[in-house]
DNA sequence: AATTGATGGTTACATTTGCAACCATATCGT
DNA sequence: ACGATATGGTTGCAAATGTAACCATCAATT
């Protein structure tokens, strides 16, 4: 029988989402601390500043949130006035986002972090780690974007990870 | 400058945590259909199953969970009388978790299904895909061990990602 | 043995989240 | 042109989570 020796430890989605968490809430700690932004507050700023101008719906695909979340965190934004909105006057359900230039600016310096927080990750892992586990992503990636081929309305967030 | 050109899909914290979302997910639905079991639930029982008799902190350190989470999924657990609770005499703060039989049986169930899906995840990604990608993780998870060493309390959460 | 400080574990409270229902507008089939 | 259906986006509500405060017990210092 196979009933014996299961560990945790080396269970792919526990290893995944242990190592996910360290590294993601690592960095949390920095931008939280720093602007007092959520992850999904985040994600749409680095959505917007990269592709600029873009619907509500494009950022979900863009960053695989749900689009509660980047309703949540558009809002969150705009408070802020660090985005604006405006009404697509072809059709009127859609409305575009950009950020404001102080948006612009936050961008840019959360970049910035981002940019060194990865410099830092890739020393820490060594040349080997990162590219293994770069692979190793990429691989996942790919079947996250097959298994978004002609689905039936899969139950849950899902749905949101096979944005684009 | 180096102000241009971030692209948040290479970006590693969230490609990782997009990875594991969607690994994880997947897994979760399918205990969480037959069983309807939550994460930190499923976490513990596997914990409780694969190393006998333990305490809560224990617990946690062996699935990265903080303690309020192994708190509440313990105190489901033992709703479902899937484990069993006795105290130590020596040192009376603490108490000895250990699954009953029907724990027991619900834990052969639910690694057999851990077990097809992980067959099924390296079917799915392939031999070089799952290769890479652990040992990318091995390189985060020995940088987790070295970064609980000798540590000023951590903020948040990271505390119990350190564990064991 | 009394005080101080650590430790295992629980709980109250606020925040975040997921889900489903919803609103407004647009599209399709007839 | 009209009803059915779909789509972008928001919101209400319930459940999950993080944080800090807390309780009980133990260990160390005096």
């Amino acid at each position: 029988m196979t009933t014996d020796s299961f560990e945790l430890e080396q269970f792919l989605p526990y290893r995944l989402n242990r190592a996910a968490e360290f590294v993601g809430l690592r960095f949390a700690a920095h931008y939280r601390a720093k602007y007092g932004l959520t992850r999904p507050e985040w994600r749409t700023l680095a959505a917007l500043g990269s592709s600029g101008r873009m619907t509500s719906k494009a950022v979900g695909a863009h960053s695989s949130m749900h689009k509660t979340k980047v309703s949540r965190a558009v809002f969150a934004l705009e408070q802020r006035r660090w985005l604006k909105r405006s009404q697509d006057d072809a059709d009127r359900r859609l409305e575009h986002l950009e950020l404001t230039p102080a948006g612009q600016q936050a961008y840019r310096e959360l970049i910035e972090l981002a940019r060194r927080y990865q410099a830092e990750l890739e020393a820490e892992l060594g040349g080997n780690g990162i590219e293994a586990l770069s692979t190793g992503l990429a691989a996942i990636e790919q079947a996250i974007s097959r298994s978004g081929k002609g689905k039936p309305p899969e139950p849950n967030e899902l749905q949101a990870l096979v944005g684009f």
